[in-house]
DNA sequence: GCGAGCATGTAAGTCGTTACATGATTCT
DNA sequence: AGAATCATGTAACGACTTACATGCTCGC
């Protein structure tokens, strides 16, 4: 049960619906966490019942009714708790990287060219991740947090779009170019 | 049904015993991925089951008995196809920013002492990721795939370090100091 | 004698993913 | 007309974690 954190943290950043917390968590946020949207509303629901956030129903024309949360004194509390003990060691997993470990098997052009695909997509969080940085209204105070963990992800971007950059180029430019099969 | 693909694709590197698979899933190889030992071993028998790997029982003295994997034809026909088909986008999980994040309602003298920690353990890693790139006997051949993987991990062990230490700094140097609890 | 490291597993419970399900509105 | 976006869920299944279990050897 560690969703429900990553959840509390998100919402101190103020009152989300559990489609745009869904969307952070499962494009954007993918920066310290990440969670498909059916996780994020059942969760969401079970901190309703447990009283650590508050939902309300918001009405909207053009577009279909929402219910956005905010976090409760109790959630604080509960985060309070979580920050206060021993932290997991991280988890990656990447399914890229392991057909990277595995190319002497695998097809070297075709590898590059995804690699090269998620070089792009690199680009993309940056650009976002540097936009959200730059509309902090106060990153050494109050936004300190979301201040940190941004700067995490924009170095971890430009990491990744070099690292892809380079690892394409050595694919392309490797001696047994031709193998794919056997 | 993708721990298989990673216990294959280090399977390529050579044999292995579970409990040395396990170690390198359980504190080196988080560099792509990240496993706990029963997982291993479920997964090698599976794998054996499946004739996707091949063990063999090993004496010796002084150290209980162990047994030894390869990847077998069919396990590198398996990881072929995997390398074929779409990668998964790649998922982080980090308690440890998730405390960050919540910093607002956290002691952030405590997270900043944790977050130090995280960065002497980077260091660690750093230096083993960088003695095993030094020890690879052929980087734009045979070893390509390793050789990647861990130019990856050097570059993210790397920035770990940096962001580390700015984050304990901003952390320790932020106006509002006491806070903790309300 | 005790702790650390080597070596391998089972069982129960929690978490995460995939598939299914619905329905309105806006853009092409 | 069809696709994309907004908006919210349930159910079944597969993956992962936690707790339990055993036993030997080496160094302190």
């Amino acid at each position: 049960m560690a969703l429900r954190h990553a959840v509390l943290a998100t919402l101190l950043s103020g009152e989300a619906s559990g489609y745009e917390l869904a969307k952070r968590f499962d494009v954007s946020v993918a920066n310290f966490w990440h969670a498909l949207p059916q996780q994020v509303y059942t969760e969401l629901r079970r901190l309703e019942d447990e009283g650590l956030v508050r939902g309300r129903a918001v009405r909207q024309r053009g577009r279909p009714d929402k219910r956005v949360f905010v976090i409760t004194r109790a959630g604080q509390r509960l985060l309070r708790e979580f920050a206060g003990g021993v932290a997991k060691p991280s988890a990656i997993k990447d399914d890229l990287m392991v057909k990277v470990q595995a190319v002497a098997v695998a097809d070297a052009a075709a590898l590059a060219d995804e690699i090269e695909a998620r070089g792009a997509a690199a680009r993309g969080k940056l650009a976002d991740y540097e936009r959200r940085a730059a509309a902090l209204a106060d990153p050494d105070g109050a936004d300190l947090g979301p201040s940190l963990t941004l700067a995490r992800g924009i170095a971890f971007e430009r990491e990744s779009v070099r690292w892809c950059a380079a690892a394409a180029a050595r694919l392309r430019a490797r001696p047994g170019a031709a193998d794919g099969a056997r």
